[in-house]
DNA sequence: TATGAATGAGTTTTCATTCAT
DNA sequence: GATGAATGAAAACTCATTCAT
């Protein structure tokens, strides 16, 4: 029952925010949409960043899936790399739940505290996966500065996230899959091989 | 005369968007920080968003500024990637400019024509000066492949920059500038090497 | 069924009452509190008032139980006064009945004809009964003033029950147990004696 | 300007509690009563609390008016129990007044801790003006028991108010006034005699 | 009898914008 | 040019009450 409507709230809710941003995703909006009243919608939820946490939690997982996928398998690093590459394509894909996380991050940097404590925590159970994969790939000697590059490898899929919803054309979906098969096959492991040298030899 | 006035509301606005971020500064509170009156602030702009596009423009130099200052001198390599390393680590302590663009961004993304016009422009500039200068530093032979890296590149600055709002507390600053000079000291420069010599065999 | 499933309802909705407020307490936490559905308790009452009201006989009660006692038996005036003076301070001491109290006269003032009539009938006991009480003790003769200091008698308390809501922390309550025997021993009867001669002479 | 501004609202509040107590004076229908905006009286009050404060304190007034009057000027006894007397009996007459602060106590006592920490400050200061009044009237050694003489005789007051606005028609105001004449004239200094007396010989 | 999901009118409060002065 | 009082629509949230099950 309360799991149905409940995620039926949630459905209608995030067309409403994919179509005007949290900020314009009134409860209003929310129980039109959804073709409820204001009273139902409290029923199942608090308030209004109830809402939007359940929200969020569902939406983060499309990103945690990819990590979770990536590690939980016994995969060939050639394996890995198309399975990261094709998880990222497909992030690219899911505008909704990329805008909603934007929308929703936004909430977070402006002073929602739960909503930033959470944010955090996910992103720290990503880069935590990336560079666990990383060390695993690549057979890495910790060193702090893997954490850094976890963190831009993120930073970067995010930041093209942004280029893609703000649909600047900048780039083809296609270009971006070649890039990151490049990236991932040849670029990162240079990179890292290299600072490992310079790391016994400095 | 309009000139100063709008230059002081500006600065206001900025400092009640610093304290309260984007969405709670009210006009009502950018006057009282300004010393002016609602009406006075309504001479000057027609309104909110007007407000807000005018800090932006302001806001989106600051990043234009790197690029144009890494472009227009003569400098050796080493000088140039001494300049983009500072140019990054400047952005990322401009906490509110960064603040209001994600803030517009969103704007953007919601279907305000102007702003996503406005981004659009931005952005492909930003990404041709950085192909500028990355091919020729690197003295690169024109390829498709080259702009899905400097808007990569560039994504994953507003990616760290997203991080830092968010005050995840992943990396530490002095990580992220040994990161960046390792990136454009070995990192880049091997990857595209390797890019352009599997192009001439392939 | 029916009397016990009402003495429950009235005693959950009394404990909220106690933590919350009348006007804090909604149906939801009175339901919870009690433990049934929204449903049982509108089986029971037809509505929130039908509810207040049975609340509000219960609680008039505790005063008028004081009044019987000190009628019904044979005391002496020494017991009498002590039964009074007890009665007193242990209705100072239900603070929840009497918030119920005063809430419930409010509404009785803004013209809710039903409380209103219940008030203004239990109000005519009291007076009814102590200037019983004090017409037998003292042995007066009738007289018109006697009413008159009946009904101020109980105002006295009224106030000094409102006086201890507004935890106003005027006066302990050892001081009140003092002020009113010293009152009902010496302060009345020396009053009403005089009024007694002065009739008598005027 | 907005002083007058105020002034008005602040009408248009009491006469929207007199007729339906404070709990059904919404803001919606105190804008109404006064012919202005929903947004014109947040102009002038930041909330509703605060408004509630100033038509506490004008309410206020007219039980202070009483004690001060009496305070004040350099009466003879007899005199002054004809200014008390008077003022009691006025007090009776202010339903309007009565019932606002009546409402308002029941706000207080219900959590509102701003309106009752002014409540406790409002009775301190009447139950000190009239404890100062009974002592240089009959000349009383100081004596513990006078304050509770003195919250008592204030309590009988707000207790026969209450008695007026139920309406319970108990005492006609001419017996009222018969009442406290006798009390002050004779009732309460042979009590107070009979106090200080026993206090000696005790 | 009993449940609890659903209703919808009602509440306080905010705020960009206008306009008489 | 400048003021700030006033507007009014919109926001989030509450709650007594109903009704299909």
């Amino acid at each position: 029952m309360s799991k149905d409507a409940k995620a039926h709230i949630i459905e209608a809710a995030k067309r409403v925010i994919a179509r005007n941003g949290v900020h314009n995703a009134s409860i209003q909006s929310i129980v039109e949409e959804a073709g409820i009243s204001k009273g139902a919608l409290y029923h199942y939820y608090k308030n209004k960043d109830a809402l939007l946490y359940d929200i969020m939690d569902q939406s983060l997982k499309v990103s945690t899936d990819i990590a979770n996928k990536a590690k939980s398998g016994q995969y060939t690093s050639e394996e890995l790399q198309e399975i990261l590459v094709d998880g990222i394509i497909e992030r690219f894909a899911k505008k909704d739940d990329n805008r909603i996380q934007y929308y929703l991050s936004q909430e977070a940097m402006q002073g929602n505290g739960e909503l930033h404590a959470r944010f955090k925590e996910k992103y720290n159970g990503w880069i935590d996966r990336v560079e666990e994969i990383m060390t695993g790939v690549y057979s890495l000697p910790p060193s702090k500065i893997n954490r850094a590059i976890a963190a831009s490898l993120i930073a970067m899929v995010d930041g093209q996230v942004l280029q893609i919803l703000l649909e600047a054309e900048i780039v083809p979906m296609e270009e971006y899959r070649e890039f990151w098969r490049r990236l991932l096959e040849v670029g990162l492991p240079a990179f890292l091989n290299h600072l490992a040298e310079s790391e016994l030899s400095g």
